[in-house]
DNA sequence: ATGAAAGCGCTAACAC
DNA sequence: GTGTTAGCGCTTTCAT
């Protein structure tokens, strides 16, 4: 049998109203007989006494209930990200709830849309298409909103993410020193902004050395087979490339299997540079150069964000890039 | 401003009951007439009602959300079974709140009585224990857990797992098939069932080989660094290992990272297994042998056990052990 | 220092 | 074929 207020206030002979003071820490605020108070909480522990949080929703309009959308919770990159945000929210009295798009615009909106429907209190999403159209139509300002990973620059959708302009820029620049000119970027996802960024970054490393007759970009999503199949073209190719600046570690593994298989030893013959962490980068042979994104801070910003906005209901406006960190091991040769 | 049945009822002159069996489908059911239900459907999409979820759950007394409470979702062995979980629970109509309980008993329990207290309307648990006492003392039989990966043998407490044991008795046995006598076995947490068995698949191979007396079993967590201080303990010994077995891709690391400090290569001088899969292990220099879970089998059998009991109201009392599968790689020497 | 009563939005039993 | 009504368990306003 379950216990509810009312079988609690019956017991006790007291109104529901004291007891639900008494249980919510509001005993002191209503100056409720600090006895009375005692007794009631002995008596709901005995009893297990556990508030409706149905009921309590209803009433309060409120679910303590986060929703966060992202592409693959499989994704390392994202379970990180999930991981650090779902502490977060525990810490502060909140849950998360895990929606995968598979990025798959319909699926994203099929999300937002339960969440929605669902009275969570806001939404964490790394979106998935090119533009934030189909976002804004579904967008309800009531329930605050806040972008990672991926956002829309020519919206005011807040959002935390990493620089990647940055993060491409510099990892580029670091072989550029080491005296390459011959560098093949393997881009992700196409419409995605962090590749664009990243890309960006290279392009414009290159260019600042006066090396953009040497500018190779190829590939269009962050699967393995692209590594793969672009890096076994390039090296089929007139372009012989002695550096590789892989946007992610998928990317990076397709490109070191084709590089194997045509014997180009890395970084003897091949250097190679990646983006994002893997504990299993440092055990590759040789171990991986690299960029990383400030993870943890990240999610914890974007948590602080919509929870500022959920509780104190200003809205949030800021869009946020953090710097990314070059993590360097023996991938790059220096000529 | 929201919309309720009663806002819409208002606004089309029919009752809140009408409005919401021709929303839930019910029209047919209650033989309203069908142009009634499509002004209704219309009406409600044009002006974007969605339904209360708190006033639905509280009526309905379910939630339609599930609890998974695992130790890390950023281990990747979690998040694979997450992302299975989710996408089952997406499918039959589930949300899927993750919780993490760091291996620490106290926030399981904590996780627990949240999932009670929201009324959540089922538990899908990796437990953290060696025993199953408090979380024997805590349950409450009205509300289904499912445990996976480990559990307790001594319980009636229902069940989806690998056979660790069979998993590796297998990979042990593939060792001293191939000649190799004196195997490590790098155990992780001790008090953890998957160690316990994996470990006794381990002796029980050595036994049937005649081979007990190098029996070696060291180590006491899933840490790389237990893998790596063991590893050099056991090279810096009397007993030189020709194999190891590892059994979980974290201590692989550590073993490897000794193995190399100490020049002994993989696989000419020490062979080496490892439990757990990650596309990783394909581009180690050697790739590494290894056993896998049925990751997929698993989550999907614990989601439908629990749906069942949710939806049926039939107890589930099934304990089910999976074979784990074999992956062929590089690193066993045939001697 | 405590209580009565209203009402959050929905569904279902029971009418007609 | 549609409506009336009660009530899920909680919080909060107002009253004393």
């Amino acid at each position: 049998m379950k216990e509810t207020l009312e079988s609690l206030s019956k017991r006790l002979d007291l109104s529901k109203t004291t007891i639900s003071r008494a249980l919510s820490g509001k005993g002191e605020q209503y100056r409720i007989n600090p006895d009375t108070v005692t007794k009631i909480i002995e008596e709901a522990q005995k009893c297990g006494y556990r508030p409706n949080f149905a009921a309590q929703m209803l009433r309060k309009k409120a679910s303590y209930t986060i929703a966060l959308v992202i592409p693959n919770i499989v994704n390392p990159f994202f379970a990180n990200i999930a991981g650090v945000i779902i502490e977060e929210a525990k810490e502060k009295g909140y849950f998360i709830n895990v929606m995968n798009t598979f990025e798959n615009e319909d699926i994203e909106m099929e999300s937002i849309e339960n969440a929605y429907s669902h009275n969570m209190d806001g939404i964490i999403l790394v979106p998935t298409g090119s533009n934030g159209k189909r976002l804004k139509a579904a967008y309800q300002p009531s329930v605050p909103l806040i972008l990672i990973d991926r956002y829309f620059a020519d919206t005011t959708l807040p959002y935390v993410s990493t620089n990647n302009y940055e993060g491409g820029y510099r990892v580029t620049r670091l072989l550029l020193e080491a005296g390459h000119r011959n560098i093949l970027c393997l881009a992700g996802e196409s419409n995605s902004i962090t590749t664009k960024e990243r890309v960006r970054g290279y392009q414009d490393a290159m260019k600042e050395f006066g090396n953009e007759g040497n500018i190779n970009v190829k590939g269009k999503d962050f699967s393995l087979m692209n590594g793969y199949i672009e890096t076994q073209i390039c090296l089929a190719s007139d372009y012989q490339p002695t550096a590789i600046f892989s946007t992610s570690n998928t990317i990076l593994l397709g490109a070191m299997k084709a590089l194997k298989e045509n014997k180009r030893h890395i970084p003897e013959q091949v250097s190679m540079v990646s983006f994002d962490d893997n504990i299993f980068l440092d055990y590759l042979e040789p171990a991986i150069t690299r960029v990383i994104q400030p993870i943890q801070e990240i999610g914890i910003i974007a948590f602080d964000m919509i929870q500022d906005e959920i509780e104190k209901k200003v809205k949030a406006n800021r869009q946020i890039l953090l710097s990314p960190e070059l993590i360097i091991r023996n991938s790059v040769r220096i000529l």
